[in-house]
DNA sequence: CTAGTGACTGTTT
DNA sequence: AAAACAGCCACTA
């Protein structure tokens, strides 16, 4: 495993319980600003070393859609998010408003 | 080293 | 409002 990986999961390790971060702010506390893909690619990777379901994407910001291709994988993102407290709105989404994390110094 | 790919994102149709 | 485009950068083959 690389060392950038090591930073992206130290960073999505950070996050508090009941709360989410956009892969993008995710990607910035990393050190690679420009590239919230590869904590994409990296969250892929982890294999549960992390949690993962912590991190969502951008568009959840109004309307809160997660962003997991594979319907299987939304589904869990969803049951783990919800068993550590975060509520769904009616379209499926996640409010980043009330759920988003504010990293220290941000 | 070159080419293809993607759990992203902001912009443009 | 939804879909397509175009940058993006590390990883893999």
């Amino acid at each position: 495993m690389g060392e950038l990986y090591r930073r992206i999961y130290a960073v999505v390790r950070t996050i508090p319980r009941g709360r989410v971060a956009t892969y993008g702010q995710v990607a910035e506390l990393a050190g690679i600003p420009r590239a919230p893909r590869v904590v994409g690619y990296a969250m892929r990777a982890c294999g549960g070393r992390v949690p993962w379901q912590r991190v969502v994407g951008r568009r959840s910001r109004t309307l809160g859609q997660v962003t997991i291709k594979d319907p299987v994988g939304a589904a869990e993102q969803r049951r783990r998010l919800e068993r550590e407290g975060v509520r769904f709105t009616d379209t499926d989404g996640i409010s980043l408003a009330r759920y988003g994390w504010l990293p220290p110094g941000a």
